[in-house]
DNA sequence: CTGAAAGCGCTTACAG
DNA sequence: CTGAAAGCGCTTACAG
């Protein structure tokens, strides 16, 4: 529809200058062949007529859409409005435009949307997956945005390093006895997360690991995780693997008379909208959306700009995995919220 | 890259079959002209062959690319998850793919977003506002999402009867002061969630309204909203235009050492992820996305699907915003998860 | 009922 | 340096 919002095309303006369509394209797209001074009469005549290139009609004739897919089968991952915002830019960017499939939160359909993807002729594919789930061999570029620990990997934040920045300042604070809380123990970010914290301990520091997924398992969904005791029994740093589970801890402790930071330190991760917004406000560790999503566009760009589109219009075979090999993780940066020493140690069991 | 995928297009299936490409056209779309027996060889042979259909050598063909675009100016709208789940999968059922296009939060920088889309050939568009912006008219149909109040909306929830539902209620569990807590005055969206609020308030009862907003002007980003005075001074049901308002009251209220729900109420909006997650959990109000991206999709593509292309290829020129007149909002649903009466009048100065 | 032709807008060898 | 031609894959009048 590029001719109904300008009404100009290319043969339009070849047609005005009295020059062919061939001339036109090579003068726009500066491939050389055209003199300093028709180009610029070219040049000018385009603007002046509001031209914009079809997308479409380039698509076409060179086997490449401009346009890459956003896959997130993690629906509801209150993660998206950040990545979807740092891609969209990076993307934005590079040329690129980002079309979005969602999978609904059921893993099985994540292949039916990649497919949705593919139909629409994506030059490349952005999936942040979950739960570590192994992204077939589709035949198209492919960055995928996890853990280090995800085989296939692109690029991630370094969530051992995040985890291990969270200890460190409680440490210094003086914690030292630390609940770690996590859902899932078979998803590599969080356990990526659990092992930098647990690598950090102090001399002497205890920590238990809490997942809430058995908790709920044993106990129904959405009960309380039994923090009040867990803080009777002397724990003092709470320290979860996500934003969303550190609100559950600080609600559910303030709500059982437990002060929050005086009686015991909550932390999160991701810097999620509300961590700034609740009293008080969550020490929390970030990603680097902005880096991870430029690495990622530029890992995808690279392989789809290397793959040369034959000559003769026949389509390239670019396909697999961008490698990611030893690239560490992108550091992630502590956002501290809370500042408390813990209560003396008179009040533990 | 269709070709690529499959390695089959209609001249391919045409050419095996001995037909001409016009007729295995006219088979696959079912434009009748075909003999039933001839159709199904066709068919079968495309199944064989893998066959789908270049979508971009279609939108060429048409002028319409089968793309819509999604814009929500208000990048860290915490319900961006929720909406884009919902036009995604409306838009896929409809047989089109979603583009996103990004503001960053900068209001003027929407245009920018929107030229993105239309550069992209998008059919349509579906926008989010934020604080009752009016969208120009552009040359390509668009649906607005927002609030019956917002001239040329296209579909809302029905934001004044969720403020009814909340308040009736809160005041039937026996509530009678009432704060409500908003964040920006000039948001169609908040204004009519406070006015519904306000028009079920039962007899001889009170209402405050909070704005953030201009709280934080004097009192400083991220200050305490008084709420523990406010408490004090008898209110008991703090009901807040947004759930994330509503989890800032909440932790505030819990620190302040008032308890949630025996010593005060605390409602939100929108049934956002953290609202079951905190303790206890946010009575609120949601909205039925599901429904609304239905209508917004369906009105975009009726005013797309009416305005028939020209059988010479020449581009239709549909352009305006589908009109709502008189369209009521969907309803909102009630989600209660705290149920207490409020404190006896005893306490309350 | 079926096919040959034209053309959507673009870019890329190729010829001049 | 410049232009005419071919062709990406599709669909739609039009002719048979």
């Amino acid at each position: 529809m590029a001719t109904v919002r300008t009404g100009s095309n290319l043969s339009q303006i070849a047609a005005s200058l009295g020059v062919s369509a061939a001339t036109v394209s090579n003068a726009l797209s500066g491939k050389g062949r055209v003199s300093a001074e028709l180009a610029e009469k070219i040049r000018a005549t385009a603007a002046d007529l509001g031209y914009t290139p079809s997308l479409t009609g380039r698509a076409l004739r060179t086997g490449r859409t401009g346009v890459l897919g956003l896959v997130l089968p993690d629906i509801a991952n209150p993660l998206f409005p950040q990545i979807a915002q740092a891609i969209e830019f990076a993307a934005s960017n590079a040329g690129y435009g980002v079309l979005i499939a969602d999978s609904r939160g059921d893993v099985a359909m994540q292949t039916e949307a990649i497919n949705r993807l593919i139909e629409r002729d994506v030059d490349g594919i952005i999936i942040v997956p979950r739960r570590g789930t192994r992204i077939a061999d589709i035949g198209c570029p492919v960055a995928v945005i996890d853990s280090p620990s995800t085989p296939g990997n692109t690029v991630s934040a370094d969530h051992w390093q995040g985890g291990q920045a969270i200890v460190e300042h409680l440490a210094s604070l003086g914690h030292r006895k630390f609940l770690l809380i996590g859902n899932n123990p078979a998803s590599n970010v969080q356990n990526d997360r659990i092992g930098g914290m647990k690598s950090r301990l102090p001399e002497g520091a205890h920590a238990d690991v809490l997942w809430i997924e058995r908790h709920e398992q044993t106990h129904g969904k959405g009960s309380l995780l039994g923090l009040r005791q867990k803080a009777d029994e002397g724990f003092t740093a709470f320290a979860a693997v996500s934003d969303l589970h550190a609100l559950r801890a600080l609600t559910e402790l303030q709500r059982a008379g437990v002060a929050v930071p005086e009686g015991g330190s909550v932390t999160g991760f991701d810097d999620l909208i509300w961590s700034s917004a609740v009293t008080p406000g969550l020490t929390t560790v970030r990603m680097n959306m902005t880096e991870i999503a430029e690495i990622a566009i530029a890992a995808l760009v690279r392989v789809i700009e290397a793959d040369p589109v034959s000559s003769s219009g026949i389509p390239r075979t670019a396909t697999g995995t961008v490698a990611a090999a030893g690239r560490p993780g992108v550091p992630m940066q502590l956002v501290v919220r809370q500042t408390s020493a813990p209560p003396p140690p008179i009040n533990r069991a």
